[in-house]
DNA sequence: TGCCGTGATCTGTGATCACAGTTAGACTTG
DNA sequence: CAAGTCTAACTGTGATCACAGATCACGGCA
């Protein structure tokens, strides 16, 4: 094979199956919260909008479902999980727990690129949430794009698969309420804990970026709680 | 409706669809190690074996591969993923913080029940690993339950199902070498954290629970490393 | 003897059909 | 007019068919 090298450079191009990007589109609906708890889903529906047979739908429902981040009831209906406030605190702890010590491991991991990233994210989304009429969707985005940006900076793919998970059982509760109030946002708390991760990781504090990425996680997940719109 | 309140006790009884049987099968055989990194997989034999069409098998295998505990090669092949040592390193690590934290949270919630399951579960292995010529497949199997014994008594559900999914991908790596060599069982290393852990969840002590379990997995995964079995 | 082309066979992916169970609406009945 | 009943349209699940691409072994050419 004496062929430029060129060719050899070509990345595995991963499978572009139609099932794949079925998924790709519901897990975006769900984490950023377009999708309510407690929504119904029809497969049929669902395939029709996105212009397949029900096929690759099947496959991205039965993903979801395995993640829990979709379920499908005893009377055959797939819907967005109701989330319990026990099971919200669980979740929660959780998400403390690991994206936590995901951003420790950022603090001790990062390169030059990582911290780049991630304060063009956190830049980002300071200007969206100082606006005067801030675009919530567009602020719930670019929230995920910071968070996202110190988890790479880890490393690990695992750890951020597994927070990717998380945010999808997540996404419906907490952003569902973020899109349609700007309460939250306008209070900068936010705001405020990522701007602190952000200096924690670039001088390798560990601690403090992940106290940081708890007090944020906390504080988004009190806000939910307080207006009690979960169950039992 | 005036029946008796014992049908009121029938829980959700969760789908037993024939995917989620062959799910429940296929995810057996990876924890288990009888599955070996690089094997392949085919729908339509595993459908075959399985005594279905290929559907069920079709979900199962789509589940997984979500899972990364499968991977479907750009040239259409299912297989249990390679992983390489930088791979499993980092698996590793992710396991130990993990699994550590559900110890630790397991020492502060654990119930009498819990318990009980624990103590049982120690013994099983202790025992089978006492024997003069012990079962290595079922040690393996013991080794799991106690295992899940520990991290159930975390109380947290979502923190279990994310150490199923971290075991469906180390399976395959650990439980392999362990089920032809008898070599680590013998030297009882494990069998010495096991108790560490037990009495550390016992007392309460949430930061011995958590030595314990690292210990544990650090030690298993030096072994596989050390026997040089991994690519890179 | 060594190498390359070639076709049969296998792969996963997608579409379509079939089915049992549920739901919701219209119709009938009291 | 209200309540019960029955049908028609939907639900997810499973099986089967169709297809493009990859693999591998066989046979012919150099």
């Amino acid at each position: 094979m004496n062929l430029p090298t060129a060719l050899n450079l070509v990345e595995p191009l991963d499978r572009q199956t139609l099932g794949e990007r079925a998924y790709a589109r519901l897990a975006d609906l769900l984490m950023s919260g377009r999708l309510a708890p407690g929504e119904k889903l029809s497969l049929r529906a669902a395939a029709d909008v996105l212009g397949v047979s029900i096929m690759p739908v099947r496959e991205a429902v039965s993903r979801l479902v395995a993640d829990k981040a979709l379920e499908v009831t005893p009377n055959r209906a797939v819907r967005v999980p109701l989330m319990s406030a026990a099971q919200f605190r669980d979740l929660t702890k959780v998400r403390i727990a690991i994206e936590g010590h995901a951003a420790a491991q950022a603090a001790a991991h990062r390169d030059s690129s990582d911290l780049a990233a991630i304060a063009r994210a956190e830049e980002a989304m300071r200007l969206e949430s100082e606006a005067a009429v801030p675009d919530l969707p567009r602020a719930v985005e670019l929230n995920k794009t910071f968070h996202f940006a110190v988890y790479e900076a880890s490393h690990s793919p695992i750890l951020v698969e597994i927070i990717r998970a998380l945010w999808l059982k997540a996404g419906p509760v907490i952003n569902l309420d973020l899109r349609a109030n700007p309460d939250r946002l306008a209070k900068g708390d936010a705001i405020r804990f990522h701007a602190a991760v952000r200096k924690a990781i670039e001088s390798g504090d560990g601690a403090a970026a992940q106290a940081g990425i708890a007090a944020d996680i906390k504080g988004a997940a009190d806000f939910i709680l307080s207006r009690g719109g979960l169950a039992e």
